[in-house]
DNA sequence: TTTTATTCAGACAAAAATATCCGATTTTTT
DNA sequence: AAAAAATCGGATATTTTTGTCTGAATAAAA
């Protein structure tokens, strides 16, 4: 809808470890994609993605497994996750599709979209995983099925 | 994005055939494509999916092809459009993809996503036929490339 | 030092979305 | 009546997205 199956596993599993982090938990790929009801394999790869972009931490080893440190979620924004996982097409793309659609030669919704793409720019740079996670935390929001 | 490109593709038909059924004129197959830059052949069955929808008007034969009668344009609205092709997802699916996400039990980002669906739905539900047509009759707005 | 539990990377598979092809039907024109 | 130009419907093909498998690498535990 707004976001690919990937960017929607990848929201929900860096929520989830973001909670557990904060409980000072490191999670592992097993636990994480049954607790957020995701394909294992497929969010592996997810994972991987994260961890290149700075976003999760990966340590590898028996122990090993995926934390975030406290100190960053503040910084963390949705925004950020997004644009590592489906880039920034949700807040560049014509929504008709069109590739020269622009201010000068705008498509008959240009305007209208424009509000839109702005408004979910604003909610999800304004997100950070400490509202996520917490607002999990304080029971006033849930992440499965 | 927003929609599948098959939803971008049923839009700009439609408003393609909009315009030309302002100076009564039929458009086929080749030349609504052709204009609007996209796939022949799956442009017809997205066409016979906007006729079935009695979105347009498909007419058999030699001088056959698609219109829309005048009057229609009015009370045709993008969302109608979007609904057709691409169904209620927009309006109702969870933003990270939760099957049992609802006001009583709201995922993480609930809230703000509830107020963007809104704003999409009254903007695609408050633009008419009439409006894309004649902005694009104006040169206010564009179709192509 | 060996075993165990983990992530990593790449190849592979399945499903869904997008795109094409072709024969049948319809209707106008010749 | 035949030919031409169009849509319709079903089968098929391609591409992208989603999902799986397997062996290697890593690091702690036994």
């Amino acid at each position: 809808m707004f976001f690919s199956k990937s960017c929607e596993y990848g929201i929900r599993a860096t929520i989830y470890i973001a909670v557990q982090s904060l409980q000072d938990k490191r999670v592992s790929l097993v636990e994480i994609s049954e607790k957020i009801d995701s394909p294992k394999s497929f969010t592996a790869k997810i994972l991987q993605k994260l961890a290149r972009n700075k976003i999760i931490v990966s340590v590898k080893g028996q122990t090993g497994g995926y934390e975030i440190p406290k100190d960053d979620m503040e910084k963390i924004t949705l925004s950020q996750i997004v644009l590592a996982i489906d880039g920034s097409g949700l807040y560049s793309l014509c929504g008709l599709g069109l590739k020269k659609c622009s201010e000068k030669q705008p498509c008959p919704v240009h305007k209208d979209f424009k509000l839109i793409r702005e408004k979910i720019r604003k909610t999800l740079e304004s997100t950070n995983l400490s509202m996520l996670a917490s607002s999990i935390d304080d029971g006033l929001s849930y992440l499965k099925i």
